[in-house]
RNA sequence: GUGAUUGUAGCUCAGUUGGUUAGAGCGCUGGUUUGUGGCACCAGAGGUCGCCGGUUCGAGCCCGGUCUUUCACCCCA
């Protein structure tokens, strides 16, 4: 006998964590449909050419690679073992499990770029893995939960990320949370106005820090990757900005008035502005905040990030524009902006926040005990009405004490008991009893099914 | 990938400088109640002390390795 474990970085999700989940993720879902979306599948695995190459060369490491079927030694040579990791993989593995859903939706674009309408919205809820060190909040295999148009320039799109953004979190009763915005080109302006051009790479690495490790710091990483001393200080303005959204885009304005990325970047933010308040929107959220940078490197346009506030998890939610998805698999020129929502910090953040309903976890609203032979026969055929007339109920399946069944019932958090023996069968009645009050009554079936409907409404 | 850290009953954890038969609370099973749960009382089951090796007369405790947990860094959701 074995003692079961489970992979490093994995986790089960029992009843109670799915009745959760499930809760938050209809809200996404319900919210992707209602702007337009449709839900794309993708396989787990993918061959490994798609994969390799798509997310640098830590990522490449962090790829669970898929060891081939039968003999996978077959095309090695005891010459190549020598050679090392780089040569060996591509004889043993030709698949790999994703490493996240927007290289998979690009192959999928390019592979049916004949059958899509554009621009293409695209929704997708899909586990993606990780060879990554677990920690805290992150795992080898967690779900992802995108959103993405493919094929528009157009900033509507931008804008109403931020609807479906605020919708979400509302639904979800988050009562604080702030939507960063900012814009890659106004990070490239910057990176210009301080006489850093083409830098903005090292640059956004750098100040995305900010807020977890300091300016000071900040200001040292920048020294050490060669920024001079003039160009670090004339950033120091920008770490603070005045407070108001008009305020800061006028002083930005200022800041990277001799750069033309720079200004273009600020008017396509300026536009997104416009766009939400034309259609009605709040702008309590929107937070433009220049220092924002997000890591992920394909990124060209404007970016988000959602942070929910007087929580210790960080950011649940982000994205951006890119204006090239689809070049490696031979489809150039395809533009889109996507956002994806972490789910699994969601979780943690209503668990924090004890925002999760009672009904989330809510399942069987009656259960039948039956205490003798008679009554169980009786218990099948109530239990075939009860389910016709809607009510969630199951049979307790042997004739066992009655302590035990009712026991059973308040365990798995059942609202009502209907004891059946031969007492309630030959009446045609059934003794129900609710196991919050205690209060037990002997019911007509349809007294029953009135009761119990009642209660639900 | 780098550096730390954790592991004892189903769960949360005690366990003395290394010394006989490893404990508690909760949970679980049965009973006090042969048609009435939560509360109470009684009884019981349950452990290769993560795994492998070493030191020792003797290891849950010391040493090495390995796996796992958690944390910081790198990176990221």
């Amino acid at each position: 006998m074995q003692k079961p474990s489970l992979p490093k970085g994995t986790r089960d999700f029992g009843p109670l964590q799915m009745a959760r989940r499930n809760y938050i993720l209809d809200a996404i879902k319900d919210t992707f449909q209602l702007f337009g979306y449709q839900q794309l599948e993708t396989p787990a695995m993918e061959n490994l050419s798609t994969l390799t190459g798509k997310y640098g060369e830590e990522g490449d490491q962090l790829l669970f690679k898929i060891l081939n079927s039968g003999d996978f030694l077959k095309e090695l040579s005891p010459a190549d073992l020598g050679k090392g990791a780089a040569v060996v993989l591509p004889k043993v593995a030709e698949k790999g499990l994703r490493y996240d859903l927007t290289v998979p939706f690009a192959r999928y674009v390019a592979m049916n770029r004949g059958e899509l309408s554009f621009p293409f919205k695209r929704f997708q809820i899909q586990p993606v893995w990780r060879a990554d060190r677990p920690q805290r909040g992150r795992y080898r295999e967690f779900y992802q939960c995108d959103a993405d148009v493919v094929g528009t320039r157009s900033l509507l799109c931008e804008a109403e990320i931020i609807l479906m953004i605020q919708r979400v979190f509302t639904k979800l009763g988050i009562p604080a949370f702030s939507i960063k915005v900012n814009h890659r080109q106004l990070l490239a302006g910057i990176s210009e106005a301080i006489g850093a051009q083409g830098m903005e790479g090292p640059l956004c690495v750098a100040i995305d820090k900010l807020d977890k490790i300091g300016w000071e710091k900040v200001q040292e990483e920048l020294r050490q990757k060669g920024f001079s001393e003039s160009s670090i200080q004339g950033l120091s303005p920008l770490v603070q900005l005045p407070k108001g959204r008009k305020e800061r885009m006028s002083a930005l304005g200022d800041f990277i008035k001799h750069s033309e990325l720079g200004r273009k970047g600020l008017q396509e933010l300026q536009e997104m502005v416009d766009l939400l308040e034309k259609m009605g929107a709040s702008l309590e959220q929107f937070e433009f905040d220049p220092m924002l940078a997000r890591g992920l490197s394909y990124y060209t346009g404007a970016i988000f990030e959602v942070k929910v506030l007087n929580v210790s998890i960080g950011s649940v939610s982000g994205g951006g524009r890119y204006d090239n998805l689809t070049g490696v698999f031979g489809l150039p020129d395809v533009p889109g902006v996507g956002f994806s929502f972490g789910v699994d910090r969601l979780y943690d953040v209503l668990e924090e926040l004890q925002l999760f309903p009672e009904e989330a976890s809510l399942g069987t609203s009656l259960l039948l005990c039956p205490v003798d032979e008679a009554g169980f026969d009786y218990a099948l055929t109530l239990l075939t009405q009860m389910r016709q007339a809607g009510i969630a109920s199951e049979l307790y399946p042997e004739v066992a004490k009655l302590k035990k069944q009712l026991e059973f019932a308040f365990k798995k958090q059942i609202a009502h008991v209907g004891i059946c023996g031969q007492e309630e069968a030959n009446s045609k009645t059934l003794s129900l009893k609710n196991l919050t009050t205690g209060h037990q009554e002997k019911l007509s079936l349809d007294q029953v099914v009135q009761k119990l409907l009642g209660n639900k409404i």
